[in-house]
DNA sequence: TATATATGCAATTATTTGGTTGCGCAAATA
DNA sequence: TATTTGCGCAACCAAATAATTGCATATATA
């Protein structure tokens, strides 16, 4: 909990990614939050400091509650490392079944797609 | 290494994503893979067992050697879960503004957008 | 002011993770 | 056939992680 702390790992757990979910649309306060689940107030507070430290949440205070919001500009990171990817499941034309191709005929010397 | 199994548990690690994007044009044999980074062989097997574990990569033995290539379709799965957040960050009217204002007239009597 | 509530922070523990080392096996090669 | 090469598998280890428990602090409320 100490050193890694990127996106990528924060919405590795299937907790932290309901808890996104959760207050895609509405923010909520911890206590809030946790009552969505069975773990204990302090581990979801836990997760929550996990989201916000790698920002795909901010905060508010009002009074003494804290109400946690979804920063969508950082769950676009995820969607932009996706980017490039996209267009081979998108295309028609998948360069995959080239590449399996290329493979099997491989001793008859290599043609690049 | 045992349990939980899922993409998104996959692409937590840097070089993971580092290999998927690695093979993603072209299908490598582990030691091609492993070449391409500081980690010993059998620790770039390692992840490549785990990407296969989750279907993110698939296989195809030629001979004695083993090429690994890029499932697009589990990929998707990422995109598919982060497909509900991207109007949050595409659209010009972003809710999260709405829920923020929604919050501060809290006390007035709240009026959910 | 005294008490209850909302929340963060620190310490502890069990589990998971990422990596290394050593070994075995099957396929290519001399 | 003997040797080299490409890989996977198992055991082991240090570090990170997830969750619990206990405590401190600030803000409401009686």
């Amino acid at each position: 909990m100490k050193t890694r702390r990127d996106v990528f790992q924060a919405i590795a757990d299937p907790t932290r990614r309901a808890i996104l979910t959760l207050i895609a649309l509405q923010s909520l306060t911890p206590n809030a939050i946790a009552e969505q689940f069975d773990s204990s107030r302090q581990a979801i507070s836990k997760h929550i400091q996990i989201l916000a430290e790698c920002q795909l949440v901010s905060q508010q205070t009002i009074g003494r509650e804290i109400y946690y919001q979804l920063n969508p500009a950082k769950m676009k990171e995820v969607s932009d490392w996706l980017a490039p990817f996209q267009k081979l499941w998108e295309d028609r034309y998948n360069r995959l079944d080239n590449v399996l191709s290329n493979l099997k005929n491989k001793e008859n010397g290599k043609s690049e797609n």
